[in-house]
DNA sequence: GCTACGCTAAGACAATCGTCATAATCAAGA
DNA sequence: TCTTGATTATGACGATTGTCTTAGCGTAGC
């Protein structure tokens, strides 16, 4: 066990409470109360404020990301993808379509005066699609077809998770998930 | 000249800040302000409060969007495809990577207490997908690929322009709109 | 002219926000 | 045991939020 649980604490439940609220709607307080710290903790754990925080929570996601997306590209495109769908499958389903990404979340939101979580956001975003891009490539898909490729499916899958909360059903990501399965098998055949 | 124009003014702005901050950080008083109405005439016009602001601005954009689209599919698909990503990339140029979709804004954020702006944003994503499918299965793709193809051009569109917001650059929206094309070419062959 | 009604101006309400003091509390090393 | 530094508790600050009320204004019909 490492050594700042609560602070874990803290990051982890700001991951969640973004993708589900969105940043300007994430309060230090609830989220507080929603990791069982105090409030008071949350300053001294992140003297940047609520913009520190938010940082750290993207990039906690895009950290669990990264992992998921590398173990399943490690068999392949294909099951890297199917890998990467069935991440955020699990998520929308068990929140009952409460949940999305919290990348996704402060990338749609101006920012106020800080830019560094839309900074944070565009760098997990390109983690993705880099790890993506050189699998594709890997498996013989042309430099161009591997880059279109990836950033047309985190950019269909961010989206189609969205549409799924918002249609509280998971058909979306279903046929998402079949047409991207088609793309992929084409480009590196 | 309609009779409503301080009314469509609200609306349309109600829109456009949407798309670029989210429904919780919009706020009625800079609404208010950012449409040159005066704060006593939003409770005047739109007696439901913030909520109904919110669908009648999800429902603005909807009918914007389909006229677009409509416009471009008349041509068929591929233009329609064309039109639709053209849309979104003036909006993102022209606000300079501030402005995005009110519909995604809606559909990334928990809903307090009414469901209406999130379900009216699930209403938008189907009249999006369901015109994009009829056109490609009116163009010789199965209902089946019709269906996945229209899911995943929506899907990947909403998710692009977020991605393009984040990296202030219209490269994710360049390489989506190749990759979208040869796959709607593949289908309809 | 006068009345009726759509619209606006101005302000108040409780609630919540991010942030920051300051003091109390705790755990572990000397 | 005593001390030191990390963590928490508590409360305050100014600002902003959604909402509503009440009073005033305008103009179109009679």
């Amino acid at each position: 066990m490492t050594k700042h649980t609560a602070r874990d604490q803290l990051v982890a439940g700001a991951a969640d409470m973004l993708g589900r609220r969105g940043l300007r709607a994430s309060s230090i307080r609830e989220l507080a109360k929603h990791s069982g710290a105090p409030l008071g903790s949350t300053y001294h754990y992140f003297p940047g404020g609520k913009t520190q925080v938010a940082v750290e929570a993207v990039e906690f996601a895009d950290t669990l990301t990264v992992r998921a997306l590398s173990e399943g590209l490690a068999a392949g495109p294909v099951d890297g993808l199917r890998r990467f769908i069935a991440m955020w499958r699990k998520i929308v389903v068990d929140s009952e379509f409460r949940a999305g990404c919290p990348v996704l979340a402060v990338s749609v939101e101006e920012p106020d005066d800080d830019d560094a979580p839309l900074r944070a956001a565009a760098r997990a975003f390109d983690h993705w699609t880099t790890l993506l891009a050189e699998s594709l490539a890997a498996h013989g898909a042309t430099q161009e077809a591997a880059q279109q490729t990836a950033t047309l499916i985190v950019a269909s899958i961010e989206g189609t998770v969205a549409m799924c909360r918002a249609h509280r059903s998971t058909t979306p990501l279903d046929r998402t998930a079949d047409a991207l399965e088609d793309v992929v098998r084409s480009i590196i055949a």
